[in-house]
DNA sequence: AAAATATTTGACCGTCTGGTAAAATGGACG
DNA sequence: CGTCCATTTTACCAGACGGTCAAATATTTT
């Protein structure tokens, strides 16, 4: 049936995602090398093909699904929620993706840091716009006098500098705390106390 | 004279590691050509490989170089001068050396991102000593009242994280703020009146 | 000027890599 | 069984890349 093969095709796709993100995010666009992938994925080169058009076209798609996904936890944001506790929770969303997500978090970060080559559109499109929806919430939640006043660009820049941090640098984290630490788990603590001083009014 | 052509050499190798500088934190190091790195020097590549034995020998070189660079800002932190001010300081040293030096950054950001393969000693070695000492330094002001208390370590990250996100994030930042502002200038406002409010006792 | 040394160049090599072509395999269905 | 289609594999290619070598060219030294 075509919806079985559909399926088989399905499976084959998600594994061969699954192993790009596996590569890329260790030797980046460049480093990564087709053979390596297909390997990962359990197959062969010319069989990855068969699937994807070209290198680029599975990590382009990783790089779209991704940004969905990255960007959950802000639009999750309640705008009639109680404001500190929201953001709040939104740190503490956006800290647990970088967590359990770390692959993702440093395939993305990757991608900018080299000037995103393949993102340019989504940039200044869809995150920009979500970005300045929510920037909206969260001057009026400052007018109105229950966070600390800054810039709303600059506060959500500030969320995500610091949980992507203990992502994208977790060798430098680690080596710098030395063994016998649990980075993620003062990362939780320190990160919420950070922030609840921040916003403090 | 020995004197001359050692001058000549020093020259060689400062245009070949300027040069290496601007491709490798474009490109990365798989990224980097080595034919590039000799273009952009304006020498040929075996020329090149005639004062660097190999393409990582530039690079680990670089590095090298760098981190001292790097960490210069903790150093010139003042454990007899005014808390507040001494860390408000040591933030606007490193946001300017990110600003001014955002090729370097992004380089070590790279670095980092991949696991640095190439920089495993220097990390929990020079590294983490000098975080260390100073991190004692921000305790004994924590228990004196002078700033907020909370873990110095990762208030030392949160200050890495923060100014570094400006160079190393540049794309996102300027896609997120749109055109006609000025990144860096409200980096500079944003960022002091951010840790303004997390030392604040 | 000639010898000795330092620097630069062009030609080349082995390997890796993204991608292609065509044959082979496997399964679904009549 | 045989046909048709999807899938997989083997063999291969063209270009890029890191690096070598020997010859050529400057430059310094005697």
């Amino acid at each position: 049936m075509t919806d079985d093969s559909t399926r088989i095709q399905k499976n084959r796709r998600a594994q061969i995602l699954e192993a790009g993100l596996e590569v890329f995010s260790v030797e980046g666009f460049r480093g990564a090398t087709l053979d390596g992938i297909a390997q990962d994925a359990g197959l062969s080169k010319p069989n990855l093909l068969y699937y994807f058009p070209s290198k680029e076209a599975v990590y382009v798609e990783l790089l779209a699904g991704l940004l969905d996904t990255w960007l959950d936890p802000l639009r999750a944001l309640d705008p009639s929620g109680d404001p500190l506790a929201e953001l709040l929770a939104y740190v503490r969303r956006k800290l647990h993706l970088a967590r359990d997500y770390p692959r993702e978090s440093r395939l993305f970060a990757g991608e900018i840091l080299r000037g995103a080559p393949h993102m340019e559109g989504h940039l200044s499109g869809d995150l920009r716009r979500l970005v300045d929806e929510h920037a909206v919430i969260l001057a009026d939640w400052m007018d109105a006098g229950h966070i600390a006043r800054a810039d709303p660009h600059h506060l959500i820049f500030s969320i995500w500098a610091l949980t992507q941090h203990y992502a994208d640098f977790d060798v430098q984290v680690r080596a710098v705390l030395g063994e016998g630490r649990d980075p993620w788990a003062e990362a939780e603590r320190e990160v919420e106390g950070h922030f609840r001083r921040v916003l403090r009014v």
